[in-house]
RNA sequence: GCUCAAGUGGCGGAAUUGGUAGACGCGCUGGAUUCAAAAUCCAGUUUCUUCGGAAGUGUGGGUUCGAUUCCCACCUUGAGUACCA
């Protein structure tokens, strides 16, 4: 009996739908433990080969920790609303509900033939509104939030209001927009309605704003940075400007410091905390106000606005009209100053420039604007930058600074504005440089002749009136003193970290809960979630550049009645206009762990119950790509804290471990034409002649990289193209030749994993994704090498199932049955442990060879290895235990437990070195003393030739270990 | 530019606190079996070699009795990114 797969691999997979093993309960006895794969997107093309390899590696583990006494929730959904099907939509008119619903299938099947672990009964899938009613909860919920810097804590708006009602907001310490102004307790109580609404707005977690966005007119939307090539859309080559939208907004930096310091708390690697910790971006120093000084045009300009008098020339010299507002990390080096620079799109720049710099300005600006954010960020070489004609004044010398803009100077970072202090910052040293600005000099002891100084330790400040002889800490501290009696500064921290736009003018994603009266958003009541999306005849945004929900018919709210009503019927009385936005992929994505804790069948009226919230409390172990390490993995621990502040849940962090595995890379193949020819010459043959490189299809070559040229020839596809190629062999076959690039479908490197599992077996497949490498680590696929695991499979299957039968009895171990066992026991279990998973399929390998080569047949010992091999192998695992005579699945076996006393050895193979360098080997007893080994190592007869005759300087003997002879 | 990760046979990779470099597998070579092929099994496979050995883990230094492993400098590749004041 051989090693049908395919049918015990189906047989396996019925029985564990059948008897639902793999699912995870609510109250159980045994310790929990919560395994996540980031779940899928289910694009049209379907899974590949490189997709399932985290799915593998947390099912290795899901199962492990079953064997190992744990209750294990081990769920999978669907991340389903997107991008991919909306464009789908729009070129066929198909719904996206429907190609998604299509798409779904596919991944299901394709996963359900590769035995993963799963627990469907808890499936999720954003783009259900079963599910984004909760979405569109958690987004009501933030806009009733206020961040309270007091209390450190998101709090209810009703505690906002009543503080504003009893003293106004001066003592509100809040995490709000930087343009609110202060105001008193009976101011607010006499404001209008909507006057408090506008106010509050600035202050709730999620708000309205103006944000600047990359529209492209031509394909009425908003693209991301990396949609736009050259200034102009990928798609189509259309151009693109920087306009001003009204969109939602996620005041994420209110949680920028939690979200820093939760870092330590939690088991992810080095690097991935360290991206988190670069894009929060936290810096201390201070923000300086710098005063503009008048000039008669700018007071013009100023009186012009207020409808005043002309100017008297005493003001000219007296009054201020703006401010400059600057954030420095260098508060000390405040008199080293010597300009200042604006980013070219800073407001005041239109206000302060003169009248004789207006052109040269003008046209600096154009200049940048045309420039992308990407390309102003590579062109790190190039120095350029305006003066504005305008000078500031120094708030301690009083000496005045010229202004100058420069597109070195970003507007989205702190205000827009540096002081340049070019003795101590290479970037404003490079300027001063460029444009002949003096370089004031105000460090004790340093040559600032060649380069900035920047190094902050060895400071000591000089030329600088009352900090003079100080070293940075100090000088820092006496700077921003100052500063705060002057009323032109203060100490502050400063953080990268933006906050998140919220609104897509998309069809394909989570309606808003919102309408508008007189243009403000209102809520629509909880109970009437979920708000629906609405059908629309085309996925496309409206003639008028509105969202493609600006085509519902059916798009607007009745706020009397409660329920979704006619467009025609909006009367901004009791019919409002909806939102016509839509919210981003992450929304859904930020969430949905929570959702997984209850079962579909029991969720009811609740995201999930606080039972199970309180039993599963947050993820155990997450797996997934590194491309989400600031995206999806720092807006889930944003809404994870919120809903932790609010009550909601009570776990302060998501993911508590977290691995990212690397990619799998394609080994693409290529034929080479000779140049103006139809032929083809094989890869050994093309060292002078000058050909084109062709990718072709991956299945038409072999193990050792020969091309099924036949196959090629008969290829639906390409196969015309070949027809009458001629290829030019060398020792018979035809050569191709061989990269590893990224796998696409573009390259012809794809490699589906249905044609693996029918040829191979899924517990092949599993197997060979594990041993192929690392899991953290990207690695080239090649098909040829699986028939290394699945030999081994067969050879597995040899050990257990004879030409008559079982070949397995209850004979009595040997101790060398037992050592294999118990050192593949402990070896597995650290891989696993480790999450080294490549390595174990090598132990595996090892048992079985050194197993078949004893002639094992012990039950003892082919029992448990049945258990250590069941994580990676499923099915064929399943299979042999039942064969073996167990009616339950392995599935909840324990795990064998490992022995020390079966590994003790009474003697050592000592390696000889000499000089370090291993010689030869001498087997002798472990409980031999140094001075023993000394003795018979010295009379070898090895020795005494290694050593010509010369006397060793010194002998290193560490028992068990090794001996080296020095001299 | 900056940050992080990684460089080991023809290929994927192993070597867990510094202690026998190349486990395991692919590929390749030779052999057995077969009419033949597939499958299977056996032996070999880092390089050089005067067949005694010698060299060897990106490069150059260093620490150590001993370095793939630790330190310094550099080179290359990959990922991320933000000229961050």
């Amino acid at each position: 009996m051989s090693y049908h797969f395919n049918e015990i691999e189906a047989r396996w997979q019925k029985y564990w739908a059948d008897n639902q093993t793999f699912k995870a309960e609510n109250n159980s006895e045994k310790p929990k433990y919560y395994v996540l794969d980031m779940f899928p997107y289910p694009s049209g093309a379907g899974l590949h080969v490189g997709h399932p390899l985290g799915y593998i590696a947390s099912d290795i583990y899901a199962r492990y920790k079953r064997h190992k006494g744990f209750n294990v929730l081990h769920p999978q959904g669907y991340d389903s609303f997107g991008l991919p099907a909306e464009q789908y939509a729009i070129q066929t008119g198909q719904h996206p509900a429907i190609t998604t619903e299509t798409n779904i299938k596919t991944y299901r099947r394709q996963l359900d033939q590769i035995g993963f672990s799963f627990d469907w009964s808890r499936e999720v899938r954003t783009s259900n509104p079963e599910y984004y009613k909760w979405t569109q909860w958690i987004f009501i919920q933030l806009f009733e939030s206020w961040y309270n810097n007091d209390s450190n804590k998101a709090e209810h708006i009703d505690s906002l209001i009543s503080k504003f009602s009893s003293e106004g907001n001066s003592t509100v310490n809040a995490a709000c927009d930087d343009d609110v102004e202060t105001f008193t307790a009976h101011d607010w109580n006499n404001y209008s309605s909507e006057a408090q609404q506008d106010i509050l707005l600035k202050y709730r977690l999620t708000y309205l704003a103006e944000t600047e966005v990359n529209w492209c007119p031509a394909l009425g939307t908003v693209l991301a940075n990396d949609e736009i090539v050259n200034g102009v859309s990928e798609r189509g080559g259309h151009p693109v400007i920087r306009k001003k939208m009204t969109q939602w907004s996620m005041r994420i930096s209110a949680y920028a410091e939690r979200l820093l310091q939760g870092l330590d708390t939690i088991d992810w690697t080095d690097s991935l905390k360290e991206s988190q910790r670069n894009w929060i971006g936290k810096s201390v120093g201070a923000s300086v106000t710098f005063n503009v000084k008048a000039t008669r045009e700018m007071l013009n300009h100023v009186q012009h606005d207020e409808n005043h008098d002309a100017v008297s020339s005493s003001a000219v010299e007296t009054s201020h009209p703006y401010k400059i507002e600057v954030f420095t990390t260098r508060p000390d080096t405040i008199f080293g100053v010597s300009f200042m620079t604006l980013a070219p799109e800073h407001e005041l720049v239109s206000k302060i420039t003169t009248e004789a710099q207006k052109a040269d300005v003008e046209a600096y600006i154009q200049a940048t604007a045309k420039r992308s954010e990407r390309e102003r960020m590579a062109d790190v070489k190039t120095i350029s930058g305006v003066f504005t004609g305008a000078y500031a004044e120094h708030p301690f010398t009083k000496e005045p600074i010229p202004i100058w803009i420069g597109d070195y100077v970003l507007a989205g970072y702190g205000t827009g504005a540096v002081m340049s202090v070019p003795c101590g910052d290479q970037r404003d040293y490079d300027f001063a440089k460029h444009f002949n600005i003096p370089i004031p000099n105000i460090f004790e002891g340093v040559d600032i002749s060649e380069e900035a100084f920047s190094d902050k330790e060895n400071t000591v400040i000089a030329n600088s009136d009352f900090l003079n002889g100080m070293n940075y800490k100090k000088a820092t501290k006496r700077a921003i003193y100052e500063l705060e009696q002057l009323g032109q500064g203060e100490g502050k921290t400063n953080y990268r970290l933006r906050d998140a736009v919220f609104s897509r003018q998309r069809y394909w994603g989570e309606p808003f809960p919102v309408y508008y009266v007189n243009g403000k958003p209102q809520m629509i009541g909880q109970q009437h979630l979920p708000i629906v999306l609405p059908e629309v005849e085309k996925y496309l945004p409206t003639e008028e550049g509105e969202p493609p929900l600006g085509r519902a018919d059916i798009w607007a709210w009745d706020a009397l009645k409660g329920e979704l009503a006619k467009n025609e019927d909006i009367d901004n009385v009791n019919v409002f206009p909806l939102e016509l936005n839509t919210m981003p992929g992450w929304a859904g994505s930020s969430w949905y762990f929570f959702r997984y804790m209850e079962e579909a069948a029991n969720r009811g009226d609740a995201f999930a119950s606080e039972d199970a919230l309180n039993y599963w409390e947050n993820v155990d172990l997450y797996i997934g790509g590194s491309e989400h390490a600031t995206g999806h993995l720092l807006y889930s621990r944003f809404w994870v804290k919120f809903m932790k502040d609010r009550g909601f849940v009570n776990v302060e962090e998501p993911f508590k471990k977290l691995i990212n595995q690397g990619m799998i890379l394609g080994t693409s193949a290529f034929v080479y034409r000779e140049d103006g020819t139809n032929k083809y010459l094989s890869k050994g043959l093309i060292s002078d002649n000058s050909v084109q490189p062709i990718h072709v299809k991956v299945q038409y070559v072999n193990a050792s990289d020969e091309l099924d040229i036949e196959g090629l020839k008969q290829d639906g596809e390409f196969g015309e193209d070949f027809k009458d190629a001629e290829f030019i062999l060398e020792d018979g076959v035809y050569k191709v030749g061989r990269e590893v690039e990224k796998m696409s479908k573009s390259k012809y490197n794809v490699v589906n994993p249905d044609a693996i599992c029918e040829q191979y077996g899924a517990d092949s497949l599993r197997l060979y994704e594990m041993f192929l490498g690392p899991l953290e680590q990207a690695k080239p696929w090649n098909t040829a090498g699986i028939t290394g695991v699945h030999g081994f499979l067969k050879k597995l299957w040899k050990l257990y199932i004879g030409g008559n039968g079982l070949n397995v009895n209850d004979a009595e171990p040997s101790k060398d049955n037992l050592k294999t066992l118990h050192k593949t026991i402990k070896k597995v279990e650290e891989d696993i442990e480790s999450f080294s998973f490549n390595t174990s399929v090598s132990t595996f390998m090892i048992a079985v060879n050194e197993l078949t080569a004893q002639k094992c047949t012990s039950k003892a010992i082919l029992e448990p290895l049945l258990v250590l091999i069941s994580p990676y192998a499923p099915h064929i695992a399943e299979e042999l235990w039942s064969r073996l005579g167990n009616d339950t699945s392995i599935s909840t076996a324990p795990f064998p437990k490992f022995e020390e006393k079966h590994l003790i050895e009474s003697s050592k193979n000592y390696p000889i070195s000499f000089n370090g360098k291993m010689r030869f080997t001498l087997e002798l007893p472990l409980d031999m003393t140094k001075d023993e080994i000394e003795k018979v190592v010295m009379a070898h007869e090895k020795t005494i030739a290694q050593l010509e005759g010369r006397t060793p300087k010194k002998v290193i003997i560490v028992p068990g270990k090794i001996v080296n002879i020095v001299g």
